[in-house]
RNA sequence: GCGCCCGUAGCUCAGUCGGAUAGAGCACCAGAUUCCUAAUCUGGGGGCCACAGGUUCGAAUCCUGUCGGGCGCGCCA
């Protein structure tokens, strides 16, 4: 990172109107003392208002007492001495547009420079530490394409806060205590069963099927030959569980390899409980008064047959905006889910500042129980922010992808990265909102045209790329920016310029929202003016990046390409994205 | 029944901690096109931002309600 300053161009002249209402209030052209926290400094909707327009006028204008025309006349008195502001206009309802001198828009190319996979790298984040855990998914087999979306936001938004200035602990809760584990087990003892040679038929129903666990059950086999075979049960579910799970561990990693994804750790649930962290938890929120034994009034719609209201551990999670109070311990004394997560997100909060988690759209119901116990658990001083992800509908060519067989239910994820890529996997799950559902083509993610916002974004890199080896081939000297070179720029240019001077404030945004599909977004926006620039040269050959005839021109226009390529390149790593030289 | 998320162009979706005339791609229409990387390009039409109130100088954005869609509801994980 070096010595450079991290701040943006627009946190520069937020100081800047900082300082301007400073002058005037010693002035005394407006009042002392107003709240000045919603004064922002933003680019203009529309680029010919300006390069940068403020609100402060607008926003100050109540607490001041005044009407906004007025502040704004005071504020542009000051603003205008400001370094770099070469005109200021009030506009519309108050706001003061700035333009900026060339030799700015000259520093912000030769920062981009200068900062190479850096430029837009910021410190927004202070340090801070924030756990991000996503995946999780439950240790019983290889990733399905469920998991997909949730894993690559999940490492992305991970890899944007870093960017950020988070230190930033990438986390995998390991779902090993519960049931389904046990099922597991007895899944893999039959595998065993049948490696030692007995004929095990159609695998029964309520175990599972997948022909993943062979390798286990022969690992197991080989290692304890028939000591297991006709044992009960007590005496082999333990370590089949831990050797299972194990090799399940393994599978996953294996498949999140393949998207380019490494967690910093992987915490388990049953060391969790084992330590004690669950009775902890427990015994503090207990001591506050949070916890009590009671029955729940029956769900409400469906009533279960079967339902008859027992006495539980519960937490009054009521108390922390949740709906009802939640059970931590069963009426038989085990944990439940709820409880250990609990538990979880206590040793989570003991190492971060923050804590994000990436679930999937079908556990969004468990939202405030979990916000509410965190809450009590930490005094509200730990956030948690729940990243909320929607489900995925796979098709190919516009027909819906059903069930494979492999996987013993679902296409896997493996087999999804295998047919399209690391790099369109990636890009296509973070190119909308997390929110919102998401359909994916397999044949469109692969498609070599606009319409694919891969390609196109990795088109605009590798043409960049390509632009630049034919210039070193010409024996065009790919140098750095000089002075003389903004002359050779004309306004179209500048536009993309100052689009690939966004980025340092998209990485800022996207940070605070959490949403790192505004990355991708931005990308897709700055690509399509790449690309609309250089098909200027279709229609006027004097407007060609690369033009041998003229060096000096060709090198300015480079250094601008060279700019945007850069952009590209380091917004798609943040992504998880490989940038390509050529295609 | 209750909760969460969503509702923006014909379709798929962006939309800056509330800001100026709400954007892009597809589709549609009209032109251009062997071009520095080719896998096209330029322009055009198209909107009660679901609806109704409210807060605000200002609302697609915040609040309340209604309607519509998705997900969820358990001593499961």
């Amino acid at each position: 990172m070096g010595n450079r300053p991290l701040s943006s161009l627009f946190d520069t002249y937020l100081t800047h109107v900082h300082a301007a209402l400073d002058a005037a209030e010693a002035k005394g052209a407006i009042p002392a003392g107003l709240e000045r926290r919603n004064v922002t400094v933003e680019p203009p909707r529309d680029p010919a208002h300006g390069d940068l327009s403020t609100n402060a006028a607008m926003v100050l204008a109540k607490p001041a007492r005044s009407n906004p025309r007025a502040l704004a006349e005071a504020i542009k008195a000051e603003l205008e001495t400001a370094e770099g502001v070469e005109a200021v206009e009030i506009a519309g309802p108050g706001f003061l547009n700035l333009r900026l001198s060339v030799d700015i828009w000259l520093a912000e190319l030769q920062a981009i420079e200068a900062g190479g996979d850096d430029y837009g790298r910021s410190d927004v984040g202070a340090g801070r530490t924030v756990n991000v855990e996503f995946v999780s998914a439950n240790p019983t087999g290889p990733m399905h394409m469920g998991h997909c979306r949730g894993a690559v936001i999940g490492d992305a938004l991970a890899s944007l806060l870093a960017f950020a200035g988070y230190a930033v602990t990438k986390e995998y809760y390991v779902n090993d205590a519960g049931g389904q584990v046990d099922t597991l087990a007895r899944s893999v003892h039959l595998r065993y069963r049948e490696a030692l040679g007995e004929t095990v038929g159609e695998i029964p129903e309520g175990l599972y099927p997948g022909d993943y666990l062979i390798p286990t059950g022969q690992a197991l086999a080989k290692e304890y030959g028939d000591k297991y075979a006709a044992a009960p049960e007590d005496e082999w579910l333990l370590l089949f569980r831990e050797r299972s799970v194990g090799a399940m561990m393994d599978l996953i990693r294996g498949d999140l390899a393949k998207l380019g994804i490494r967690h910093d750790l992987f915490a388990s649930e049953w060391a969790l409980q084992q330590a004690g962290a669950v009775d902890r938890a427990e015994a503090k929120l207990r001591a506050m008064g949070h916890v009590y034994e009671g029955t729940l009034d029956p769900p409400k719609g469906e009533v279960p047959d079967d339902w008859e209201p027992v006495e539980m551990t519960l937490f009054r999670a009521s108390n922390f905006g949740d709906d009802v109070d939640r059970p931590m311990k069963k009426s038989d004394g085990k944990w439940t889910y709820f409880g250990a997560d609990a538990a979880y997100h206590l040793q989570k909060s003991e190492t971060a500042d923050e804590l994000i988690n990436i679930w999937g759209a079908d556990h969004a119901g468990t939202v405030k129980r979990i916000k509410a116990a965190v809450e009590a658990l930490t005094g509200g001083e730990t956030p948690l922010d729940v990243v909320v992800v929607q489900m995925v509908r796979l098709f190919r060519d516009g027909e819906p992808v059903k069930m494979s067989k492999r996987s013993g239910n679902f296409v896997t994820l493996e087999e999804m990265v295998d047919e399209v890529g690391k790099d369109a996997v990636r890009f296509i799950m973070l190119n909308r909102r997390a929110d919102a559902p998401l359909d994916f083509d397999l044949a469109k993610a692969i498609e070599q045209s606009k319409d694919n916002p891969v390609f196109y974004v990795q088109y605009a890199h590798a043409r960049i790329q390509s632009m630049r080896r034919k210039a070193a081939a010409e024996g065009i000297d790919d140098a750095a920016t000089s002075a003389a070179t903004l002359a050779y720029l004309d306004d179209t240019d500048m536009t993309l310029l100052k689009q690939a001077a966004q980025w340092p404030r998209i990485v800022r945004l996207a940070a605070h929202a959490r949403e790192p599909h505004r990355v991708a977004s931005y990308l897709g926006d700055l690509a399509a003016a790449f690309h609309a620039n250089y098909n200027r040269g279709n229609d006027d050959p004097a407007l060609r990046f690369f033009l041998p005839e003229k060096p000096a021109q060709t090198q300015a226009r480079l250094a601008l390409a060279r700019a945007v390529g850069q952009v590209i390149a380091t917004g798609l790593r943040v992504m998880g994205v490989e940038p390509v030289e050529e295609m």
